[in-house]
DNA sequence: TTGCAAATGTGAGGATTACTCATGTTTTGA
DNA sequence: TCAAAACATGAGTAATCCTCACATTTGCAA
């Protein structure tokens, strides 16, 4: 629960939370440090991102704030697990009754404009994504979370398509969420209404590919 | 030619070199800190690259990096560049004299191979791109790159599908750009096999969207 | 050739910043 | 009630980017 992590400068290993706050206040003081964090991120980026900010935002010392997180990453990536449990959450209950084509249309294009609001609402997970594309071991992870993503496409399209072949299945799901994903950070990139008309064309695509025309 | 960047620390302006190297001497110095730095990206990534590494590599001062790079990203951004230009060439080669739509398959299918390649080869190349995706002034740049790549395509598909819509055809051709980087870049992080497989599965959506099945 | 201005080269040191640790305070539980 | 565990603090450490005052080399006109 103490572990000391080296953490070179530069590169650092994944390092999980240095110890969880057990006492109602300093789980109160950890919720502050979070909400400032997100906060800054949200004006800056976290890269602009400075730790005796956070600090004096939460209204506590610097010690404090490693006192529960052992380095900067490790406060994006905690703001970053909330919304990946939440939208695998959305994922599963979307999907999770599907029975046919035009069932699985509508449950994959409410899906994807889920997504897409949630990325719009909350600037933190657009940053910690790129975080995760520069850092070789957080990218790993990643990617095994939007394997298991996809899955779940996986998963209802045995069901629709119960002759298809397994493998190819597989690489086209993968393929189509991660476009999805890619789809949705560039609709966020642009204006509003481009990247709306993005985010349906993606669905267009990605429907035509997965369920046919 | 001689610019003072403030260069706040943590978020700074794109600055375009500081000098540049007039006399043969300095010329061949500049190209061994960009292939030192080339080298050091491969091995470690970006953000761990050391400037004095970079100038202990190259055999020079860490003044006269200075003298020529305003910053650390234009180290970068410098090595980017180079490559920036030869996919450009590749696009225009690639798809300058297509007339039907087979060329056009056939076009696309290389032009992607060659992309992929590039990718595979090139370490610094995705470096680049998710420093990119950390900056937003970079991040725009990157996206009128891609944007300007796009019309290539679009400007193909108008001669291939003259009666179509240009607003949906320029929205479909950017994303189906965006998408192919995207394809890539996760081809590049995947095993070999499955990341050609990938690669073909892209290809494939690509072309059912733009010229039909 | 000579001499000077521009270009180039140098590296110790300034300025930031992530993170540590010795020390003090509060809470818990028996 | 009190000791141990949890928590809080912030000055200090180390790493790193980048500057700047000064030294050296090069191009070139006289």
């Amino acid at each position: 629960m103490d572990e000391k992590v080296t953490a070179k400068p530069g590169q650092a290993a994944i390092a999980l939370p240095r110890r969880s706050p057990s006492q109602q206040r300093s789980r109160e003081r950890v919720e502050r440090m979070l909400a400032a964090a997100s906060a800054l991120i949200a004006e800056q980026g976290s890269d602009a991102m400075r730790m005796g900010e956070v600090a004096e935002r939460a209204g506590v010392s610097i010690g404090s704030l490693y006192q529960f997180f052992p380095d900067k990453r490790a406060i994006v990536w905690a703001l970053a697990e909330r919304y990946t449990a939440e939208s695998q959450a959305c994922i599963s209950a979307a999907l999770k009754d599907v029975g046919d084509a035009e069932g699985f249309k509508s449950a994959f294009s409410e899906l994807v404009d889920i997504y897409y609001q949630l990325f719009l609402a909350e600037p933190v997970i657009r940053d910690v994504w790129s975080g995760t594309q520069a850092d070789k071991a957080l990218r790993e992870l990643e990617l095994g979370d939007s394997r298991a993503n996809a899955e779940f496409l996986v998963a209802v399209l045995k069901r629709l398509r119960p002759d298809a072949d397994p493998v190819e299945l597989e690489t086209t799901a993968f393929l189509v969420w991660q476009m999805g994903e890619a789809a949705v950070r560039l609709a966020i990139s642009v204006d509003r209404e481009e990247g709306d008309r993005l985010v349906e064309a993606y669905k267009r695509m990605a429907l035509r590919e997965l369920v046919g025309g």
